[in-house]
DNA sequence: CTGAAAGCGCTAACAT
DNA sequence: ATGTTAGCGCTTTCAG
């Protein structure tokens, strides 16, 4: 951002008017072939580069896409942030990241941030506090702004905006009735708080199949692990749990809403000298390296994360060109699919 | 980017000049306390934010730091970034990413816009094919225009920048040396190709360990993994030849340079029967996910993503605050440090 | 105390 | 064929 020739300087170098410059490297016909030629020389040589901040501000437009997460160091969200940044980039955007480290003020502070900043569209997934809070202004208040925002995986009915999510009650179903197929009806959930949109929907797939299957659902059978600050936390508290429901009730599958809480509760079962999966058998979603790393390995269900990416993009980009308008909003649903490995 | 209001209308509103608003809202005691909060108070009821491009275009500054790393589903490039980004926040700047995808096309396009662009200052990891290749002239001549670079992790000599890098020499030969210490003199290496540097730091590590006791080294204890597009080729290349020493030669130890070379020799040990730790220790670099949630769990040597992130910001912000001198450059060095888990 | 004007780098409509 | 000018939104110096 400091020395790079612009075209003034090289106007007053050649003696020629600044829009015969810019023109002559946009190479309109208005200018004579030979001061265009030379002009082009010249800027080659000194390597000139247009000053994109210029542009933005001429333009009204940054050409860059702000994405916000709530974490990243989480395999599903790193996998959709690549996937935004492959065909960002290919549309020629760029991108911009913000965590919100599942933090409601973080997460409005970015949105400000990007907001007022250099950004034309936004695409995130909402933090679990958000989620709690059930407080969405900022995300209304930056579509307000005419800002596009795109919604995926983790979302919210009463904002109007394009979203992707995944069909995450019929995957959980789905599932849950591939386990009860395996003869298994003590079928432990592990799942979030009700708040968190998917772990919810997940929940209650899991729910329906029971009821298809005429098994009556038992409230212990459910853990519902509680948010702390620290993943660590959490998953003492989930191995807690679990221990304790081993000693008092007979399972015979656990369902994992992601597979951070299934890696656990397999930890646990080793330790308890379990096998996996003949005594219980495991299905879990997200299908990220410590499903595929563990042993036995964790059969998952993938929510196709890079689709989800690139399609949360294209949406956005749609907007942001004009193919699609400003008030129309999609809802796109990617099905999940049941990858299955050793646990199942 | 598009209705938001500005100084202009205000001002008109307000039957004032635009400069008026601009102090006012700046506090200035230039202007009568009255119209200065007739103003304030007008802004706030408007919603007024400035715009940051423009700003950008007048400070000659964008606030915003580029990032450019080989992978992002990666646990310690994620780990970083995150770290990068919590300081740089922190500090009043934004982070913009680029994956290169260990391309170098697409790492020296990355640079481009990125130094055409909204930053004002990079930090960055090298990508393997550029590292091969040794073609840093994308490197060098965005320094030349005096755009600040950090390097950290995969760094070269050749550049004059800021980097960050761990001390992986002689982490990797005190790994050796507490397998050494704990009996085992056969220890394979599973390492990248020689090209990549923290790769080649760590096999140095290793030979020196065996140096230093005496140990010939065994060249078909060294197992180079093999570059290929898509990181499953690459492991099923790993496994073959792991496969092939396992027959060939009495291994009772493994260092692995990162943790998906470690799970996936840990795989393969396990399909044969080998008990870990008791036939076969096991070490590994990257103290990431997989390492935690496999079993037995990998003793691993953390390279402490969040210090190296947060120290390369630093490093960067200085930088651009003046606070340190642009012609100094500084190389800081993290030292590893080994966690103990049940491979070990 | 308030405002006019220049300028950051660029584009584009409008002269010449 | 080339140049002048206004303007994108803002800051800041200098006049009034």
């Amino acid at each position: 951002m400091i020395r790079r020739i612009t075209l003034k300087e090289i106007a007053n170098e050649l003696n020629v008017s600044i829009s015969t410059v810019s023109k002559s490297l946009k190479d309109s016909h208005e200018i004579g072939i030979e001061t265009r030629e030379k002009i082009k020389a010249f800027a080659k040589a000194h390597n000139y580069r247009p000053n994109n901040i210029a542009l933005s501000l001429k333009n009204r437009k940054t050409k860059t896409i702000g994405v916000i997460i709530p974490e990243i160091v989480h395999h599903f969200f790193s996998i959709v942030i690549n996937s935004i940044e492959k065909f960002s980039t290919e549309n020629g955007y760029n991108v911009i990241i913000a965590v919100s480290n599942e933090s409601f003020e973080k997460e409005v502070l970015n949105m400000e941030t990007l907001a007022n900043g250099h950004i034309d569209g936004i695409i995130m997934s909402i933090a679990k506090e958000t989620l709690k809070k059930q407080d969405f202004h900022h995300i209304k208040e930056t579509i307000d702004l005419g800002i596009p925002v795109v919604l995926f995986d983790r979302v919210i009915n009463d904002v109007k905006c394009d979203k992707v999510i995944v069909n995450d009650k019929q995957a959980a179903k789905e599932a849950t009735q591939v386990l009860i197929d395996d003869k298994r009806s003590n079928i432990l959930l592990i799942t979030s708080e009700d708040y968190v949109s998917v772990g919810n929907l997940r929940t209650e797939g899991y729910l329906e199949a029971l009821k298809d299957n005429d098994i009556t659902p038992d409230s212990d059978l459910i853990i519902k692990v509680k948010d702390k600050k620290g993943s660590q936390l959490e998953m003492s508290f989930l191995e807690n749990e679990l221990e304790k429901v081993l000693k008092l009730k007979k399972i015979d599958a656990i369902l994992g809403v992601n597979e951070i809480y299934a890696g656990s509760a397999l930890k646990v079962l080793k330790k308890n000298k379990i096998k996996v999966p003949n005594e219980i058998a495991i299905i879990s979603f997200t299908d990220g390296v410590i499903s595929r790393y563990s042993s036995p390995s964790l059969s998952t269900i993938s929510q196709h994360g890079e689709i989800m990416g690139e399609r949360a993009a294209k949406l956005l980009i749609n907007k942001l060109t004009g193919k699609t308008n400003n008030n129309e909003h999609k809802i796109e649903i990617i099905n999940c699919s049941l990858i299955k490995r050793e646990s199942s």
